[in-house]
DNA sequence: AGAATACGTAAGTAATTACTTACATGTCAA
DNA sequence: TTGACATGTAAGTAATTACTTACGTATTCT
């Protein structure tokens, strides 16, 4: 279990407000100001947030005319994932033994 | 979909010597030296970590004589899961069907 | 009682974060 | 081509974070 891998991506996920971006993208891609009216906070922040969502490769972007339409990459959550499933059993043992199940199948 | 419920922690988890230290506590409960002998930081920087933990309510302190004995209290992660599960189906369509099927056997 | 142990807390600091406003760049439209 | 639009970037700042060392407080041991 290498909890230094992807750090980056822990930090991105930590900000509710980048996870209400992801949540958004969820939907299919936007262009920024379709994502700034969102939120209370200025543009210029809203760009800085898409930002550190773009290097942590939650995101990706991509020109389209004059707009920079924004979307989710969400393969790189996986270590996120992976993370918590050590945790799983915890909480649903029930859903932790089909998972495991699952795995097994995928072998 | 509320993102902005239990923001600490995304905070918490968001720090790679924190994920360390639930990772530790999977084994069972530690006192803080036992946990702080896994780490370079000084003992009151562990001690530190551990609070912010606590306070997100991720673990838990016993006083045990002189000790404090930390315990995992991995219900906390709920909110963590409950957000990634979102994502699930863009990386893995069958486990999340498989997932769908399980809360349908909830009800 | 006195010393050692286990730990938290205080205080200070350097680095990082999360913003803001001002500005630069590229694109489209009249 | 001129102006409006869409967006990134620069620069500055206040707040937060992640540490450090020094110290305080129980608890146990002798």
């Amino acid at each position: 279990m290498n909890t230094t891998s992807q750090p980056e991506v822990f930090g991105a996920i930590s900000h509710p407000a980048r996870r209400q971006m992801l949540d958004l993208l969820v939907e299919g891609d936007h262009a920024v100001n379709a994502i700034a009216g969102n939120f209370k906070m200025s543009r210029p922040a809203v760009s800085q947030h898409l930002r550190v969502l773009l290097d942590a490769g939650l995101v990706t972007e991509q020109r389209c005319g004059r707009e920079r339409r924004y979307r989710l990459a969400p393969e790189r959550l996986g270590p996120v994932r992976d993370w918590l499933s050590h945790y799983e059993r915890f909480w649903d043992d029930h859903f932790d033994r089909l998972a495991r199940h699952l795995n097994k199948d995928a072998e």
